[in-house]
DNA sequence: TTTCTTATTGCAACTTTTTGCAATAATATA
DNA sequence: TATATTATTGCAAAAAGTTGCAATAAGAAA
C-alpha cells in the first residue's frame, strides 16, 4: 500500500515516530509530486484517514520540512505550499499568466560557490522562485 | 513633513489616488528602511493616523508591492514582510542564529542572463532569500 | 505480551490575513 | 467652487494558520 513506509528509518534515526497521520500526508505529497497547499493536503489525506485534523496537517508539514522530507515554497500566492523532497531545484514563474517552470540547481551552483566564498556562509537547501514574464507574455506587453 | 508626498506622481500616472492611509504607510516604510511585518507597519502608522485599520494596511502593502513602491519578502518566518523599494538586492540568512546579510544584485546578473537565454523568460524584480549557516554557526555544528 | 516513557494528536481558543459590500472621499470636470 | 465619477476605506464575517494543554498511542524496555 503505502510507499510512505520507506520514510520510517529516517524518522526513527532522529528519535521520531511514524504515525498514520504522517503516513497519509507523506503518501499524498509523494504521489502528487507537485506543490500543494495545506488545505489541499488536508482534503486529500482525509480520504485515507478521515479522522485527520487541519491542525495536524499544519504541524506535520512543518515537521516534515524541518526534517528534510518535504520542502516549503513561496510561489507568490502569499501562502506557503509544500512538496515532497526530491532533487534540488528552483522555480521560474510568470507574473502575468502564472506559467511555471523548474530550474535545475546546477544552474545556480556557480552563484552558490561565489556567495559562499564572498560571505563565509555555507549555503544549504534553498528552493527559490524567480519571477518574470514568459516568452508568450512578453509579446503582448 | 512627509517625504512620502514624493510618491504622488507615480500613483497619479497609473490612475491611483494618494490618501492619508497610503501616506502614513509609505512614511513608515520609508523611514524604517528595514523589513517590517504588517502588524509592525500598523502599529507605527497608527501613531500618525489613529483611524487606520489593519485591513487597510494589508491591502495597502499589497497595493504598493503591486505598483513597485514596496517589496515583499519571505524571510523564513512563514509570514510576508515588506520594505520600501530601493536598489535591487537579495538576502542571505542563517538558519541557526537568524543573522542576515544583504546580497547585491550584481552577483546574480550572470545567473539572470543565463536563465533568460535558456528559458526565454525575461526576469523582472526578484527579491530572494538564500538560506545557510553563517561562518560562526559552522564552527559549532 | 505487558508496562512505561514521552512524542504526537485533537480540541478549543486565539491570532493573522482575506473578502464582500456599502459608505466615504480623492480628484477630474463643469 | 460645486458636481460627478469611481478608487479607496472601514466594518463585519470568513478563512487560514498558530498555540496550550490534556488525552492518546508509538515503540522501547521489561
Ligand atoms: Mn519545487
Ligand atoms: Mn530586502
Ligand atoms: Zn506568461
Ligand atoms: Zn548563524
Amino acid at each position: 500500500m503505502s510507499c510512505a513506509h520507506s520514510y520510517v528509518p529516517q524518522l526513527r534515526a532522529r528519535g521520531y515516530r511514524m504515525t498514520p497521520q504522517r503516513l497519509a500526508i507523506l503518501h499524498v505529497l509523494h504521489h502528487s509530486g507537485r506543490h500543494l497547499s495545506p488545505s489541499e493536503v488536508y482534503e486529500q489525506a482525509r480520504m485515507e484517514l478521515p479522522s485527520l485534523t487541519e491542525t495536524t496537517v499544519y504541524r506535520t508539514l512543518d515537521f516534515l520540512a524541518e526534517n528534510g522530507l518535504a520542502r516549503p515554497a513561496y510561489m507568490g500566492s502569499g501562502r506557503l505550499v509544500y512538496e515532497i523532497a526530491r532533487h534540488e531545484h528552483h522555480h521560474l514563474k510568470c507574473r502575468n499568466c502564472g506559467h511555471e517552470m523548474e530550474v535545475q540547481h546546477d544552474l545556480l551552483k556557480t552563484l552558490y560557490r561565489q556567495l559562499e566564498s564572498e560571505t563565509g556562509y555555507r549555503l544549504t537547501d534553498s528552493h527559490v522562485t524567480f519571477f518574470g514574464l514568459c516568452s508568450d507574455c512578453q509579446k503582448g506587453e
